[in-house]
DNA sequence: TGAAAGGACCGTAACGGTTCAGAACCAATA
DNA sequence: TATTGGTTCTGAACCGTTACGGTCCTTTCA
């Protein structure tokens, strides 16, 4: 007791066993095989290390030796506390904790400031695999993330092909839902979206920038609307397609006003989440447009509040995906050539959606 | 280059130092330190290593020297999805997650189930710290936590002397809600609470049980009633109590239930959460009762769900207080004694109280 | 021309464990 | 008596890196 009065340095393994008089590997034992000496001697130890305030094995040199972390990184191209922010990024978040949960995983959330190029977050994460989830895809944190020698899991991603997948098919639901409203009648619409690259672009975008554009899933929405509308006689080019960096209602609200300003003949404003449908519904209200009756309000995800509000959209398995993404990164069974999950979608047709004033006419031309 | 083609194993700084002909430090400088070394052979370092597939310094091993891991570690007593169901703690992780990218530093959430008693997760974190968010005082994740030698910041939790805390104070808020009411004229009251102990109690809740609450939290909140309505000439042993393991909405309208069941004349129904509350309401309107006309019903927390309902309650600042752990826990500037940090909270009066029906004679007790 | 300064690089010693192939011992079996 | 088998514990080799305290060589300046 006397010479452990005063603990210069904190008591370890070898300490603990040099004081009991036995070898390192006895010590670790008792901590993780039980069985493999005598209980009287394990409750010695046991007691020791109690005594000399060892807090039991240090976890960071475990994993270097056993080369595992006990979890996993979850990279976002937003800020940190973003993820805490939007719906359907809490509802992915959601589904990956429960998938690391029930394998008695960490879930260690990587800050990737997307200001800056700084990637040193990546380097230094002590993961056993990564989960990329909605990232540009020409953002440096990626980057460093498939330079690493872990298993990965992209969602929201283009194929890459050397990672596992998790995806919708964002084309083929948007196609869908153009459908729907090209059904209605339709052929005058505007389109409010969220950021497509890493810049800042609030404004008008160009076909160019459509087809450039970083984000996969804001490209494939964009490009299952431009196909549907196309094949139905309308001039893809001549429509107004706003972006909005900040991914809130009030960026919705301001892109419908863009949208609104530039032709108020508009009869439907497509949304490419229903964040911004929520958003640009309120801007609808403001100039007393009433919704679907005036104007057609689409979203995209199916998040509670745009239930709530009865809002024509496409529902996503979020929580589903993050759940996906997770057991297939911890899935060490079948760790075979990449493999690409895309989940269902469903096209919910609520009452923000209606045939457009004036527009019976029109309806020849429906399905 | 031909005796690196089949790389058995992994390059590593050494085995690259080796190929160089310089030594470990240099390799490691080359990544750490640039101005330690010549541009052209940081450049000759940096080559080779990508020939290698070399991916930069290991960040396990990296941790172990430097003793330092770059991220803290968050405990839960919930399953950890809950984390991302609950309107209050989304707010106080989005306000740890700020916290924690304002100083780069990662957020491992720690799985810590509560159904188990099994610690190894919290074992085996590599963190440089620890924040606990409402946990029971006597949850073996959290002594397992406060045997880690590494800082922590507890939350709701009583002060435990020996680490900082952040909080609020819960009793001091519910009882002035309670005076609140008190003014109005209620004297006929019934309460739903949140789980006071980690085993399942859906009922209604005894006095010792309301003592031993291991939730501090809950206990503070129901003893803030307790003394209000004490002072103000109520029976507290007669006041039906309701106490439900989950949370939710769900809970919230069963709890209410069970109160209206055993006393129907109550004229307040007070939730000490915001979600119950809104629970509560829905029950009420099942019965055709009117709120506040003919029920008074209020919360806690101040959720935005709660706010669009008009609910009466305590606001308290969960961004804040995850915001201020964070900050706590990763100011190294001030390591002084443990800290205490009690946050401000606002008592709101909305449009879900009033006084009770024919309670009117009642006021000459108002303040 | 000699002393001091500075840049570039190196060797060694941790950092705190886990793992695996035995050694030592003892009891039971053939 | 020799063999077998089981239990309990040990020794030494790693895991991949960074901190520390040098050495060596080239410049600079009085």
């Amino acid at each position: 007791m006397a010479r452990s009065m005063h603990v210069r340095r904190p008591a370890t393994l070898a300490s603990l066993a040099a004081e009991l008089g036995v070898s390192r590997t006895t010590v670790s034992n008792a901590y993780n095989r039980p069985d493999q000496l005598s209980p009287e001697l394990r409750r010695r130890v046991l007691d020791t290390a109690r005594r000399l305030g060892y807090p039991g094995p240090d976890p960071v040199a475990r994993s270097l030796r056993t080369r595992k972390a006990g979890a996993v990184g979850l990279l976002l191209t937003e800020n940190l506390s973003y993820a805490f922010r939007d719906p359907a990024a809490i509802g992915f978040l959601e589904g990956l904790a429960l998938a690391c949960e029930d394998a008695g995983t960490g879930l260690l959330l990587v800050p990737a400031n997307p200001e800056r190029e700084d990637v040193a977050s990546v380097h230094r994460a002590g993961v056993d695999g990564f989960v990329v989830y909605s990232v540009p895809d020409d953002d440096p944190h990626l980057a460093a993330v498939l330079e690493r020698p872990v298993p990965t899991v992209v969602c929201d991603q283009p194929d890459l092909g050397t990672v596992d997948r998790v995806g919708i098919d964002d084309r083929g639901a948007m196609y869908d839902l153009a459908r729907h409203l090209i059904g209605l009648g339709h052929r005058r619409i505007g389109v409010v979206c969220m950021r497509l690259a890493r810049d800042r672009n609030d404004g008008f975008v160009t076909p160019d920038r459509q087809h450039a554009a970083h984000f996969h899933v804001q490209r494939n929405r964009l490009s299952g609307l431009a196909e549907a509308f196309s094949e139905a006689g309308v001039d893809w080019s001549q429509v107004p397609v706003v972006e909005r960096f900040d991914h809130n209602m009030a960026s919705g609200a301001s892109g419908a006003a863009q949208v609104l300003d530039r032709d108020p003949q508009v009869t439907a404003l497509i949304c490419t989440s229903d964040v911004l449908a929520l958003g640009a519904m309120t801007e609808a209200g403001r100039r007393g447009l009433r919704v679907p009756h005036d104007i057609t309000v689409t979203g995209f995800d199916g998040i509670r509040g745009g239930e709530e509000a009865g809002l024509t959209t496409v529902r996503q398995p979020v929580l589903e995906k993050g759940r996906a993404a997770g057991k297939l990164l911890l899935d060490t069974n079948e760790r075979s050539r990449p493999r690409s999950v895309n989940l269902a979608t469903e096209l919910i047709i609520g009452k923000t959606s209606g045939p457009p004033r004036g527009g019976a006419e029109e309806r020849w031309f429906g399905p």
